[in-house]
RNA sequence: CGGGACGUGGCUCAGUCUGGUAGAGCACAGCGUUCGGGACGCUGGGGUCGCAAGUUCAAAUCUUGCCGUCCCGACCA
């Protein structure tokens, strides 16, 4: 151990990779557990970063006609019976309110639960059944399609195991519900929100996603057919970054989203609906982070540049200071995409502790101005893509001028090593032993980072699927868009299958 | 809900076996010296030892119950 490199998060990513992603969310200032079983409390620094992808986001969505709305956290429980599916799937997650009132306990200390509500409320898991009720009233001809509308809100699924922001029983998402006269517009808009969630985990997130279809086991309750984005973590498993489910008529039927075609006849609506949440920070943290802390991607940053004055003697504060102050009027004033660039000041005299905050925050750039700098009209830059230490010297105006390149070359850089990771562990499989072998860690008592993305021949069996599931905690994640036709033989039993699916360990 | 580990200042932990009334390092605050750097010295603040019962003259330490956390499974965005 004598030569190992220190670094700002311990245990290592290779040493124990869960406890290394905890670790990474303290050191990084993003959240932090509550006192609630299961929940979180996202901080200042983490919470910005969701406010980027909703603002983000919400002009993607409204660029193709969404408009948003908000709808109740509670749904009556007659609603969420409306679909067998639906309530199969959610019924085991869901919280119960069954009182509306709190009264002195007559026993011991404390309050106790009074005033038993008709009809208990469930806190939405997801809205499906609230919304469609409100679309029952809202159409009834086909001149009131298609209606597009999407929320911002939180949900509760009662989980039993819970992981930041990757699985929580409270989470923040949007959901989007749209209504379409016909199949062929609502299977439109399925793939078109998939494309838009890809393009933004590609393009913000600096995240490459696979796009593809999930098997029956998988979709989503009560959908006909469920299309997702799948990326891969520095520890090879696969997170679902993103869902967009055609609903059919499934739902339109169970809240009677009915209208008058030009025919005259009456017909049932055509339902989607999509989502993404919290869960993609999980997703950047994992697929970005390394042993110093997180790193962000300047394009979805909670601030894109700290500035950090140095001063030596008293007299060059006020120096400093107004150099610094008036750089950050500078590069504040500055669009970043869209987006104004933001920038942290940190005069603390702390040291290289301030330093490595920042570095363990991710922030892109750290730029440090001393007397120096000042004397030359320059700044010392540092990149979070690079090494700790590796700093430049750069004239001032070129670092101004040059911001937005910069941060688009780091921004590039992150989906570069994101995809090298991704390409380096897909590998096809043709044969069950190398199969197995392949997803089998050599040391069973504390599995070292293994496996990948495996493109197998599946014959469409569901007993197939769940004897790998049990085997080996394998999963199939998606059949991709972009595998092509090929006669080959399933994986688990040689029946015939005619293209590859990705299997993988997940979140 | 099963299997394992563990709950002691903000953090990491020692002390628990062999009961005697709470410690270290880091962090925090003040002062000074440093400093393009994960610095150093001095001083100081902070803990009903997860909760509750029990045993005892005496419990962080022993007993029982409960709660919570993390890891591994089953369930899921």
């Amino acid at each position: 151990m004598k030569n190992k490199v220190k670094t700002a998060v311990t245990p290592t990513r290779v040493e124990d990779y869960p406890e290394w992603y905890q670790q990474v969310i303290k050191a990084s200032d993003l959240a932090e557990r509550s006192p609630v079983r299961g929940c979180m409390v996202i901080k200042p620094w983490g919470y910005a970063i969701w406010e980027n992808i909703m603002d983000v986001l919400n002009g993607m969505f409204k660029a193709t006609g969404v408009k948003n709305a908000y709808f109740p956290l509670f749904i009556p429980l007659s609603f969420l019976e409306k679909e067998a599916a639906h309530v199969e799937g959610f019924a085991k997650e869901c919280a119960v309110v069954t009182h509306h009132r709190l009264e002195p306990a007559t026993d011991r200390e404390g309050l106790v639960p009074a005033g038993p509500l008709t009809e208990p409320l469930v806190v939405r898991p997801t809205s499906e059944t609230i919304i469609g009720e409100s679309f029952s009233r809202w159409v009834s001809s086909y001149r009131d399609l298609p209606i597009l509308i999407n929320q911002w809100a939180n949900v509760v699924r009662w989980e039993m195991r819970t992981r930041m922001f990757l699985r929580t029983s409270e989470f923040l998402w949007q959901e989007g519900h749209t209504a379409h006269a016909t199949r062929e517009e609502a299977l439109e808009r399925t793939h078109m929100m998939l494309e838009i969630y890809a393009g933004f985990a590609r393009e913000y997130l600096a995240m490459p996603v696979i796009k593809g279809r999930k098997t029956p086991s998988e979709r989503f309750p009560g959908a006909e057919d469920t299309l997702c984005i799948e990326s891969m973590m520095q520890d090879r498993k696969a997170l679902q970054v993103g869902t967009s489910h055609f609903l059919g008529q499934n739902f339109a039927r169970a809240s009677q989203i009915r209208f008058q075609s030009p025919q005259e006849t009456e017909e049932y609506a055509w339902t989607t609906s999509w989502g993404v949440s919290t869960r993609m920070i999980g997703g950047l943290i994992m697929s970005h982070a390394d042993d110093d802390g997180i790193v962000l991607p300047p394009k979805i940053a909670s601030a894109q540049v700290v500035l950090m004055p140095i001063f030596r003697k008293p007299d060059d504060k006020s120096r400093v200071m107004e150099y610094v102050k008036s750089l950050e009027k500078e590069l504040s004033s500055r669009f970043y995409h869209h987006r104004r660039i933001c920038v942290e000041v940190d005069s603390r005299d702390i040291g290289g502790t301030r330093n490595w905050d920042w570095i363990k925050k991710g922030i892109p750039l750290r730029v440090e101005i001393g007397p120096r700098d000042i004397d030359e009209n320059a700044v010392f830059v540092a990149r979070r893509d690079r090494k700790h230490n590796d700093k430049t010297s750069m004239k001032r105006e070129d670092f101004v001028g040059g911001i937005v390149n910069l941060l688009d070359e780091i921004q590039q850089n992150l989906l570069d090593r994101a995809a090298e990771n991704l390409h380096a562990h897909s590998v096809k499989i043709d044969d069950a032993a190398s199969f197995y072998d392949y997803f089998t860690p050599k040391n069973s008592e504390k599995p070292e980072i293994h496996g990948g993305f495996a493109h197998c021949h599946w014959c469409g069996s569901a007993g197939c699927e769940a004897g790998i599931k049990e085997d080996l905690s394998v999963t199939i994640r998606c059949a991709p868009f972009e595998s092509e036709a090929e006669e080959g033989k399933c994986i688990r039993c040689g029946g015939p299958s005619h293209s590859r699916v990705i299997f993988a360990k997940a979140y």
